[in-house]
RNA sequence: CGGGAAAUAGCUCAGCUUGGUAGAGCACCACGUUAGGGACGUGGGGGUCGCAGGUUCAAAUCCUGUUUUCCCGACCA
């Protein structure tokens, strides 16, 4: 492709409105351009290195015995009805009607549409199981999109959809979704982590999810120094074992803070350390008030709280709540007198002579002492792993890292096979639920990791499968009329030997074009200019900045080598 | 949804405090010079200052409302 005469709008300067490096260069080195708050399009050079990825992904799930198909992002409501998720999945869902006043939706995922497929078509044992998959426009109208291509509400992600009779099937076809994740990122020659997820609203039991790593990550990995373990920081269970201080329980105090409302005022105030307070937060569950009690040095997990009451929704009650059901204003509550349940994490346990809030303004509890002074309706995991904690597995210790999640596997189960009826006959004769498997990978959300993760300064460095093209012909001086006629020559001939070449023949300085070849990230760059009178040519590696002088006709042969046709 | 910021030419921004009918750099067009890391000269085109009201003789500028965008948080497969 001759660059006059394709579209790769470049950038000198970065656009105000992008924050992230991928967003910034995706946009200076003109492969997308905004439309709304998240969405947008994808342009020539964008598209191109698209195409690849879901190349790479197709290739990678066919060659694990999946088969593709494509299903419609415009979606009847009445099969949301029947999941249940018109009412639960919220306002993130895109619904829309029709000219007939009929409600739809733009789908943000496709589990209703391929179980009310499988269930009209299998019916029989013999037949599973089955794997499916698309690649294809997915909508979801998220509170906050960012980070440009990273949280869109218009995205490209391939979903795949597997149907088995039983358990075993499931976990092997499971396993081999895990195992072609890991091929499609190796390929894609990424840095990343597969972890322990929580399987959040699309439900079933076990899930992992495969995080890019990558500081502008919005999730945070909980990862062991000293083994395989790696969780997504919301789902890493903690396994500390407290013991309880050897000193004897003194009596239940009340005591003026004055206005220290937070742990750390109350802990300076008191010349306490934090740990010695017990963190109480009133959080609506549903419907039901619960308050959530802490260690002061530690976090409450929503994720663990949602999942321990088994609830839709949880949500930190507001100030004027907490002074209704609690008496006090947010920083003075706690749990003695408090006519609400209670759960409290298993380190307040442990805790002796502890402080909390005494549901009265500027006043605290000192000395107290859980069981004696209060008891919680129960002790759980409530709190997120810090760093340093023992990891789960028993080995080593917890650091952090932060992560993109690119993947997300789930075992669904009977979930939406049995609120959909969606069922086979086993070999018994028997009628069963189908079980169920999602996979999904977010395609677009991949081409911006990439970029996040492979840039330097200067621009983009695509790794050679997803580069949008193989070679970037460079003619320095297009007026030599040498230089010119051997660009162009070298153009002809690569392009008749199916390589394919951005030429850029535009009527540029030099300086320009090398500043724009150093944005556009085109892992090899091929100069025609002054040397070409000594029939040379050189060769520059992008990643390296390393240039090597070539003879004219050794090109064809060395581009040849790298990209593997003989 | 809470908090913060912004909206003026294709891009980055100035002008607003103190109201007087819109500017710079880059980009674009023409001509010339130049030609290996974002050149230079001369001339030129381009903006109902997000939108709607209001105040005023007069509004980019002051006031009110509204929309959009970005950031932090909450939320999120």
């Amino acid at each position: 492709m001759k660059q006059s005469q394709t579209f790769i709008p470049t950038l000198k300067e970065t656009p105000k409105d992008a924050e992230i490096k991928s967003h910034q260069l995706l946009l200076r080195a003109g492969y997308i351009r905004q439309v709304a708050s998240g969405i947008y399009s994808f342009l020539p050079l964008g598209k191109k290195v698209l195409n690849k990825i879901e190349n790479i992904v197709r290739e990678e799930m066919n060659a694990a015995g999946a088969v593709e198909m494509l299903m419609p992002a415009l979606q009847p409501a009445e099969l949301w009805e029947e999941s249940g998720r018109w009412q639960s999945y919220g306002p993130e869902l895109m619904r829309m009607h029709d000219r007939h006043e009929r409600p739809f939706v733009l789908g943000p995922t496709h589990e209703e549409v391929i179980t009310s497929l499988v269930r009209n078509e299998i019916r029989s044992y013999k037949r599973l199981p089955i794997n499916m998959y698309q690649i294809q426009t997915k909508y979801r109208d998220e509170k906050r999109p960012r980070f440009g291509l990273l949280r869109g509400r218009e995205f490209i992600m391939k979903d795949a959809y597997s149907f088995h009779a039983d358990e075993e099937s499931l976990d092997e076809t499971y396993q081999k979704m895990v195992e072609t994740y890991k091929n499609i990122l190796t390929r894609l020659d990424l840095d990343y982590r597969v972890v322990h997820a929580d399987s959040g609203a699309i439900g079933g039991s076990s899930s992992h999810e495969f995080m890019v790593l990558s500081d502008t990550g919005e999730d945070i990995i909980a990862y062991s120094d000293s083994s395989d373990y790696a969780a997504n920081i919301e789902k890493a269970e903690v396994v500390t074992t407290y013991e309880k201080p050897d000193e004897p329980l003194k009596e239940l105090e009340k005591v003026d803070t004055g206005d220290n409302r937070t742990i750390e005022a109350v802990a300076g105030y008191l010349q306490i350390k934090p740990e010695q307070l017990i963190k109480s937060l009133l959080f609506v569950v549903d419907d039901e008030f619960v308050l959530a009690l802490v260690r002061g040095d530690h976090e409450v997990n929503d994720v663990k709280l949602k999942n321990l009451f088994n609830a839709q929704t949880v949500e930190l009650a507001s100030p004027e709540q907490a002074k209704e059901v609690l008496g006090a204003s947010v920083g003075f509550v706690g749990p003695i007198g408090a006519d609400v349940k209670i759960v409290a994490d298993h380190a307040v346990q442990y805790m002796v002579n502890a402080v909390c809030g005494a549901n009265e303004e500027r006043m605290h509890y000192i000395n107290v002492n859980p069981g004696r002074d209060f008891t919680p309706d129960q002790y759980a995991d409530l709190r997120f792993i810090q760093e340093g904690d023992p990891s789960p597995d028993g080995k080593g210790t917890i650091k952090f890292a932060r992560g993109i999640e690119i993947g997300h596997v789930f075992k669904l189960g009977t979930k939406y096979s049995e609120a959909m009826g969606a069922t086979f006959l086993d070999e018994n004769g028997k009628e069963k639920p189908l079980i169920m498997g999602c996979y999904g990978i977010g395609v677009s959300r991949l081409l911006a990791a990439v970029a996040e993760q492979k840039a330097d300064d200067k621009g983009l460095i695509w790794p050679e499968e997803i580069t949008p093209y193989e070679l970037h012909l460079i003619v320095v001086n297009k007026k030599d009329p040498l230089q010119w006629e051997k660009a162009n020559e070298l153009y002809e001939t690569l392009t008749a030997e199916r390589f394919d070449v951005l030429f850029d023949d535009r009527d540029e300085r030099a300086g320009v074009k090398f500043a724009d070849s150093d944005l556009i990230g085109i892992p090899y760059r091929a100069i025609v200019g002054k040397k070409i009178h000594e029939g040379i040519i050189e060769v520059k590696d992008r990643r390296t900045g390393e240039v090597k002088d070539i003879v004219l006709d050794e090109l064809l042969e060395k581009h040849r080598r790298i990209f593997k046709r003989y």
